[in-house]
DNA sequence: TAAATCTCCATGATATCCCATGTTCTCCCA
DNA sequence: TGGGAGAACATGGGATATCATGGAGATTTA
């Protein structure tokens, strides 16, 4: 499984006045074998920021809301909370995409942006909300960390 | 699976005074490979404004009644909701369609909607329906989103 | 014949493409 | 191991294509 696409690695870069911004290189390579050349963006679900991610995991994220009725209210509700703000940005020749105007405002985003690797998805940030992502995320005290892990299963096999 | 049917996004677009509107760049690409180059559109069952999809996910609703008891009052009353108010609205040389005078003055529009990308389907709203729509899907608290994604089965893989 | 609908063309705004440049990183050889 | 050539990448700007939109004219419908 090495094609597997995975986000790590945190990168800076910058916001042009038309709203262009580079996805870096590691990234696009992750996304190489993608059928849609580029990802989908939309604002992250929990803190700050943009969330992005290639079009098979968001369309993997989609299979799930697939299995709840398919008109009820819940679903409405969630479907809700992504799509209307969901866009996929296709690269260019050089790699960069044209960040919309509204997702730029919702994370406060101006000339420079974080990337930040998160595993199947990465984070978009503002520099204050970069700054906020790492102070959100530090855990304090080592037994908080440990409890984390615990919750976590073994392969079983 | 790359060629499914999504709607992403939010899109704000004119009526003009002959009651055209251009359906969404986006929204035409994502229908290109249907057969019927146009969209369904019906009084939205959840909320104002209306809802529109290609023509295959519609005929995916038809057999999603039939799963419903044939002689059942909720089987008649979701048919009559959605099947007597529904228009094929095919769209032209430049992407425009005719939205219905009598399916514009059920959903409150006048000379300007939003259409809101909601996976497989997507929302026609006035700007006080838009309004509407927010408000009535906004998550208050984190709990509550965290419970909505709770209910959801994992893969189980 | 009047009204409504459809087709076609023009236009301004915006996004996309294409080429150029500087910086950093990598590779190779002395 | 140090230095230089070359490649990869991020970034800037101008040219081009696309999209939403308005309106005129043709076609259809009642």
């Amino acid at each position: 499984m090495d094609n597997e696409v995975i986000f790590f690695g945190t990168h800076e870069n910058k916001v042009d006045r038309k709203g262009r911004v580079s996805i870096p290189s590691l990234f696009r390579q992750a996304l190489a074998q993608e059928s849609f050349q580029g990802v989908v963006v939309y604002p992250a679900l929990h803190g700050l920021g943009l969330e992005g991610c290639g079009l098979s995991h968001f369309q993997w994220i989609g299979r799930h809301l697939d299995k709840i009725a398919p008109f009820s209210r819940q679903r409405e509700r969630l479907t809700a909370q992504i799509f209307p703000n969901a866009r996929p940005l296709q690269w260019d020749g050089t790699g960069r995409v044209q960040l919309p105007a509204d997702l730029m405002k919702s994370a406060g985003i101006e000339d420079q942006v974080y990337f930040c690797g998160m595993y199947r998805v990465f984070r978009v940030l503002s520099p204050a909300g970069h700054e906020a992502f790492l102070s959100g995320n530090k855990v304090e005290d080592s037994e908080t960390l440990d409890s984390l892990f615990d919750s976590i299963e073994g392969d079983g096999a």
